[in-house]
RNA sequence: GCCGACGUAGCUCAACGGUAGAGCACAGCUUUCGUAAAGCUGAGGUUGUGAGUUCGAUUCUCACCGUCGGCCCCA
């Protein structure tokens, strides 16, 4: 008997019985061999040393070039670590899971631990020490397969709780299991799917992270492990230039921005997450919800405004509380009365205003839009910047519409949150339908309605040809919803515009309108943000431009320098033709020189400078300078009006750096 | 909330069991300057808060508050 494999180029060798891929990988050239990682054998990853069957198979040798073997090696980079910990630890320590990441933006893999004594991220480098020890001693890994039965005896006998119960887990699971595989090297066995690199030695660049305490399982009421995160290359210049990326990465953020730049800030006096707009960060607040306000009044929206506070029975009605009670602040008491509360959404007063008329089918859709502040009591340790905040407001509005309105309306919605995001370059997100999580109960309404609500989204992101997942239990607990998510600088996800479809808190209100048959008929509602939050949209957007804004939203979009106070009067009399001119204009009339004041607006991230001396105020002009591309030359001031002018109108697609640029290359 | 780390001047950071220092920023003076940092002088701190150990704590211990990284959660 022999096997047949068929290479990815198509031939076809003969080889002999239980031959394995290294041997095929040797057999093709030493050089394979000596660079291969893993194979993949009919589809499936196995390890260089598992033998093969006989019969007709594809097999691919993986090489560090493909993507897949970075994965093989972060995982076995995992298992190095694990015996590192337990070289350094003790048999005391208990493991659990161990898993490669490819798709984060820091971390390459982690492993979590129970260990018998608190570690810290100063252990880091004798951890390290002792993995690259391993690494050195290029030890083989070594697959073994035993039965169900007798992995539990072994995992018992070696004191691996965690390691039980998860062949318990296994054994229980539909399919069943024949084996349970382990991987050996040298004297540490791990219980593991694999595949592995073939021995330890070829892992060369590896560094750890970070320290963090993670739930087994996920799951709060477990245990706290401690998950030690790192990452691994195959070279080392590849990993010096992904930390490169990562502190490059750090410089973004928006919350060490928002304090140089002066946009925001967080006072331990007001409290946790509830955020200070500072002048220059209300500015771009404003432009970008009076740019928002515009656009919902085209598109037929009307504003309304509502009070911060509701009465607790309210919540009760839109089913807010008592189910989300440990996110809200707690009630404010009123005498007799059952108390207020601190409004976590929007949508109960929204309903009341459209309560608060009767209406006609021929008025439908009614849209209510408000910037509306919220409060939720968020955790402590979820708090973060702009991002996860406990006071913020939302760009909300409800749409209250007939089923024959609805998917129209939706698909309005997913028209106004795109050209949010295309206006703002905003272009590396991703699309998530959340859909209710069938086995979960909190869900409120009948099971038609979702089911309705879940195929009106769907019929919508086809019919505009959205890329989008589908996710089971990111619903809100009154309906289905899709979220525009988009990564901070440390590729963390952020949801920003979402679109809810709601038909079950119109069922709670009793909302009504009167249809064409004369009688009433139950609207369907829509809950939408396209920003979201213009606190966390903001946030993100600090990253996106690295503070640098457009000069629609530049908090300062024009610094007058005069060269010296010989030109202080000419200098004075340009900003005053600027502000006149509503543009956002500062004069640094300080005693320094000019190359200090360039400094000093480039830093601030200041659009356009005029730099303003002697030459210029003889020939009335003023010489431009751009933050990042430098010397413009001397101009009109009206027409620097002009040009910077249509910049604004334009949200920057027609820019002054590109006039230049075009002068230039004529 | 949980695990871990951190908290010193407005900001970034240093130092130390004997009550703290630099750079930037700020103020005053000098300089009036041509495309990314002029010079001098000065002011600025109950070292997050509270307790404990100690002759003495900013330093060591504990608690609390806050921040950061994860976990869980996210209407």
């Amino acid at each position: 008997m022999s096997i047949t494999i068929q290479f990815p180029d198509g031939n076809s060798q003969q080889y002999d019985s239980q031959t394995t891929s290294a041997q095929i990988a040797e057999s093709i050239s030493g050089g394979l061999a000596r660079v291969a990682v893993a194979a993949v054998l009919n589809g499936c990853q196995i390890d260089l040393s598992t033998p093969i069957e006989d019969g007709e198979h594809t097999l691919r040798i993986l090489t560090p070039r493909d993507p897949e073997s970075l994965e093989v090696l972060r995982h076995t980079a995992a298992h190095i670590m694990a015996q590192a910990v337990r070289n350094l630890y003790g048999d005391k320590v208990q493991y659990t899971i161990g898993p490669a990441l490819t798709d984060d933006f820091q971390y390459g893999f982690y492993y979590d631990f129970d260990l018998p004594e608190s570690v810290s991220a100063d252990d880091f480098g004798k951890i390290e020490a002792e993995m690259k020890k391993i690494a050195k001693s290029k030890t083989p890994l070594e697959r073994i397969e035993l039965t169900p039965a007798e992995a539990k005896q072994q995992m018992t006998e070696l004191g691996q709780s965690y390691k039980v119960e998860m062949i318990d887990d296994l054994i229980a699971s539909e399919e069943g299991v024949e084996t349970v595989s382990f991987y050996r090297q040298g004297d540490f066995v791990d219980m593991c799917r694999g595949p592995h690199l073939p021995n330890t030695g070829k892992l060369k660049a590896f560094k750890l992270l970070t320290l963090a305490g993670a739930y087994w399982r996920g799951d709060e009421k477990n245990k706290t492990l401690t998950r030690i995160y790192g990452t691994a290359f195959f070279d080392k210049k590849e990993l010096a230039e992904h930390l490169d990326r990562i502190a490059e990465a750090k410089k973004r953020d928006h919350r060490i921005l928002g304090k140089q730049l002066g946009l925001f800030a967080l006072s331990d006096d007001v409290g946790p997450g509830l955020p200070l707009w500072m002048p220059k960060g209300t500015i771009i607040r404003m432009e970008l919800e009076g740019w928002l306000r515009g656009q919902l009044l085209k598109r037929g929206y009307q504003a309304v405004m509502t009070p911060h506070i509701g009465k607790l029975d309210l919540y009760r009605t839109s089913g807010h509380y008592p189910y989300y009670e440990h996110g809200l602040f707690p009630t404010l008491p009123m005498g007799e009365d059952e108390g207020y509360l601190l409004k976590p959404m929007n949508c109960p007063h929204h309903i009341q205003i459209y309560k608060a008329a009767q209406r006609s089918y021929r008025e439908l859709p009614v849209r209510l839009s408000e910037f509306g502040t919220v409060y939720r009591f968020e955790k402590s340790g979820d708090l973060n910047g702009l991002t996860r905040v406990r006071g913020f407001t939302q760009d909300d509005a409800h749409i209250f519409c007939s089923p024959e309105q609805l998917e129209a309306e939706i698909a309005s919605c997913v028209e106004l949150t795109k050209l949010v995001l295309d206006t703002l370059g905003l272009d590396q997100y991703r699309v998530r339908i959340g859909l209710r999580d069938p086995d979960s109960s909190k869900y409120t309404g009948k099971s038609e309605n979702w089911d309705l609500a879940e195929q009106n989204i769907r019929n919508v992101v086809r019919d505009v040809g959205l890329e989008y997942t589908e996710e089971p239990g990111e619903a809100a607990f009154y309906g289905p919803k899709i979220d525009f998510v988009i990564n901070d600088c440390i590729g963390r996800e952020w949801q920003l515009g979402t679109i809810q479809v709601d038909y079950n808190l119109p069922e709670r209100f009793g909302l009504e309108y009167i249809g064409s048959d004369n009688t009433p008929h139950r609207p369907i509602m829509i809950h939408r943000a396209p920003l979201g939050s213009p606190e966390r949209f903001i946030g993100i957007l600090i990253e996106h431009f690295a503070g640098a804004f457009p000069l629609w939203l530049a908090p300062v979009q024009v610094a007058v320098l005069p060269v010296s106070e010989k030109c202080a009067d000419y200098a004075a009399e340009q900003t005053r033709i600027l502000k006149n001119n509503g543009i956002r204009v500062e004069l640094d009339d300080s005693p320094e020189k000019i190359g200090a004041k360039i400094r000093r607006a480039t830093l601030d991230k200041v659009p356009y400078m005029l730099i303003l001396g002697q030459k210029e105020a003889d020939a009335n002009t003023v010489a431009v300078r751009h933050r990042t591309e430098g010397d413009f030359g001397e101009v009109d001031i009206t027409e620097f009006i002009s040009e910077i002018n249509a910049e604004i109108e334009t949200k920057g697609s027609q820019c002054v750096a590109n006039r230049v640029q075009e002068q230039e290359d004529r």
